[in-house]
DNA sequence: TTGAAAGCGCTAACAT
DNA sequence: ATGTTAGCGCTTTCAA
């Protein structure tokens, strides 16, 4: 900017207001310090900006991971989650600082906001964390978190309705005829345990009572989802349904009984849950409850822009709904 | 960072040098700051550090997208790739940018490096940028490029051997009794494009003529590659596989077959492309080129930080293999 | 071992 | 309409 100032003739101050399209110069002056700056190939130091201004434009995601299984980024569900809050964000003009961190050092996270990287942060997925949380949104840190909306949290979460969406899955299944369904999911998280609520609750209402083994608090791992299958099957637990946490684990599932002999949804139905965009081109057409994701990633980014206007934190529940293909309707359309 | 000079009764450039871990300070000090700094909750002024020392750790990556297709972020592969590059960058104590930009308009693009938000670019996917990088390159900007290598090109790409990749894929095809084989994809991206040189070479070498109408042009968007499957299918094109420039093409592809009561492998042999995570757990189990997506993030920004580090930039490529599975294999083991 | 002072690139009173 | 000056939060000579 110096050197833009020098060559101009001006000083650096003209320099600054042509370059943020002040009123106060002559159109001509700030016609000709733009058009030099941009010849120049020059570009606002923004760290030297944002010190200066003590404001920030940048947004940090943070995607947890257990540090135990240690696996990589690949549910299509949150990837895609990513993919619709960049978008969010992109649209207004924000930038998007992604990172992944350990859950046990949550606070690493934090950082970002104290060391004015980001002006607030998105988390996918509140884990086990619930209470880390509700300390953190003690400490007055802009944040919004994916998942379950809980009774005593202090901090905003977006997300679907779990319990009604686990509801809706659980009594279409024993609509459909099934009697003894299988839940798949590590309900020691939150939007899990919801989600086995709804599950419990349709049973309650339908006068069937679950069958506790068909229980599994199977992780979201590739590896535990196929174990678990195989262990139903061949300890030959009776059951005609199963009722997957997520769209990946249902088709894990699916694949994985085809392989054993038991056809989907001819022998056993299956719901899952998120509706990936792949869901529909699976065969069978995977049933599921739909978590909308392009809007979740806008809510997302209105919950903090909320809170970064000064407003407390608000949660905002998603529309969920059911969404039946083939994978769980008995008489298939497909031979 | 004053205050905490204050209440320590120190000078600011102390603890500065404290939190630092200079060896200039007497142990016991140095341990009071930084213990005084963690109570206070307190974390170095990231901005401002970057402005003084002129340095920065972060890398941006960024998307282009068509505006004309403006379609949101959601392939599974470039998703995942994104995920892969996160891990690669977290694992080096690097942060990412990650953001969304019109191919139109690259040149906004670079401003975080020329604003110094950034030390360095991925570019997912070269698209039809190919001159406008080459320009790039040559004013310095340190960026690799997820993409094919070009004869011609002055920057650094990583991917894979698409041409190979096409060559094997339509081989095996080929091979498998194929005559007439359908290429999904659009060639006027250069990756599509060496898959495409592939298939072409294939058909030479098996001493095949490949089809003219049977090449198919077809985008990147769902609403495409079903409407040129329905086509191939209802104008009657006699055609005996496809080999699609991605799973979620072949996938797509797949299901509309199944629908228009073709089946897959039975009446059509279907190869893809990418062997994304869920490309295993189709049905039938996917046939498909594989990249290997974990170390393509690892393999980016290596070639990023070679470039960082004052070298040329250097392309790399990375294996690429033929995975058979079901789709195009004619005596499929299941039902 | 510590402090004083200068300066990274920018903006905004205040002065002219 | 433009320039001068101070200062955002940090690091680092240089001096003590």
């Amino acid at each position: 900017m110096a050197d833009i100032a020098r060559i101009a003739g001006v000083s650096r101050a003209t320099v600054s207001r042509a370059l943020n399209g002040s009123k106060l110069l002559s159109p001509e002056t700030r016609e000709r310090i733009v058009e030099l700056a941009r010849s120049m190939n020059y570009s606002i130091n923004v760290a030297a900006q944002n010190l200066r201004l003590k404001q920030n434009r940048t947004i940090a995601v943070i995607v947890p991971f257990d540090p135990s299984t240690r696996q990589h980024l690949s549910d299509p569900f949150f990837l895609s989650l990513i993919g619709s809050i960049a978008d969010a964000l992109t649209a207004r003009g924000l930038e998007m600082l992604l990172s992944r961190a350990d859950v046990s050092e949550l606070e690493t996270a934090t950082q970002c906001v104290d060391a004015g990287r980001a002006s607030g942060i998105v988390l996918i997925g509140q884990w086990h964390l619930h209470d880390h949380l509700n300390e953190l949104a003690r400490r007055a840190v802009p944040f919004v978190v994916w998942g379950a909306r809980m009774a005593d949290q202090a901090y905003a979460t977006v997300g679907g309705d779990n319990s009604r969406g686990g509801e809706l899955a659980t009594a279409h299944l024993l609509r459909s005829g099934a009697k003894r369904v299988v839940f798949l999911g590590d309900t020691g998280l939150p939007e899990i345990a919801e989600r086995f609520e709804g599950y419990r609750r349709a049973h309650e209402r339908a006068g069937i009572k679950p069958v506790a083994r068909l229980r599994r608090d199977t992780p979201f791992v590739q590896a535990s989802i196929i174990a678990d299958v195989e262990d139903l099957v061949n300890s030959g637990a009776r059951f005609d349904a199963i009722f997957a946490a997520s769209d990946l684990m249902a088709m894990t599932a699916i694949s994985t009984l085809r392989r054993l002999g038991r056809g989907v949804p001819d022998d056993i139905l299956v719901v899952g849950y998120d509706d990936i965009p792949l869901a529909s081109f699976f065969h069978p057409a995977l049933s599921t409850v739909r978590q909308p994701i392009e809007s979740a990633g806008e809510q997302l980014v209105e919950s903090l822009l909320e809170q970064l206007a000064g407003n407390a934190p608000a949660s905002r529940q998603l529309v969920t709904e059911l969404i039946v293909r083939e994978s769980s309707v008995v008489a298939s359309r497909t031979a």
